[in-house]
DNA sequence: GTAGAGATGTTAAATATTTCGCACTATGCG
DNA sequence: CGCATAGTGCGAAATATTTAACATCTCTAC
């Protein structure tokens, strides 16, 4: 019973699904080589399929060897992570979240630019809703 | 050593650090009350006595019961596990995240204001810098 | 063919987490 | 006071995670 939550996995699971994440997939050799402290290459290799048996993971062959994937999509983990996130840090409210975003990173003006067409377009999403 | 980010703990301490983080502070009961497959009350006091000898919360007496609080700040917290968030699912960009998160929640029209306006704000830093 | 490099799977041990039972202390109340 | 209630700490067992040694397989190159 898969859920998308990154809060039910064990430390090293929830490492490992990071960087899947972060990869988009990868193989047993690229995960243990970015594993904080890390643990020997039977170690990830059990993990992985651990995780693989608990339906997070799945693996296609490339050639000689496995290439990991997420089983639940980038997007649904993403939106779980974001709700686990506010939910923690921010009260719940996305526009506090996105303050301490635009306070924290330095936006280039480009990034600033297309971030007020998108707020624009948001607010016409909300008006012709009504 | 205590450091800020969440991935280094255990799938319990994660879910009572969330809990703590959330409320700012809790007792024993409040955690215990929100804690998933909720646990006996004498596990989550191990727990809790457990992340205090680690040094990630610590606790004050009200009158007969102790509350605890995080020993990393909120706001520390808060943004290890944004850059956390925006490594794994975002490829780093912060406007990547903003962008989700006005596609998810759907904003009022004062929060789309307000959210204009620190943008224009950024946008008069910025260029205020160079 | 066969040796080496680089994968994989199996298995079992070491370690850490997680759990709970029980003993103890303080507070409030009849 | 004496009892019930609601906290706390300790210690050890149950469970899960984490680890690595070892056997096997496959490809490549000599």
């Amino acid at each position: 019973m898969p859920q998308s939550s990154l809060s039910a996995f064990s430390r090293r699971e929830r490492q490992i699904m990071e960087i899947v994440y972060r990869r988009g997939r990868a193989t047993a050799g690229q995960i243990h080589r970015e594993l904080p402290d890390r643990p020997s290459y039977s170690t990830v290799r059990t993990l992985l399929r651990v995780l693989e048996a608990k339906g997070y993971l799945s693996h296609a062959s490339d050639g000689p060897r496995y290439v990991y994937a997420p089983c639940i999509a980038a997007e649904k983990a993403q939106r779980s992570a974001l709700e686990q996130l506010l939910r923690t840090f921010f009260n719940n409210s996305a526009v506090s979240a996105m303050a301490a975003l635009l306070d924290t990173s330095d936006l280039s003006e480009a990034d600033l630019k297309r971030l007020g067409t998108l707020v624009r377009q948001a607010k016409n999403k909300e008006k012709s809703r009504d």
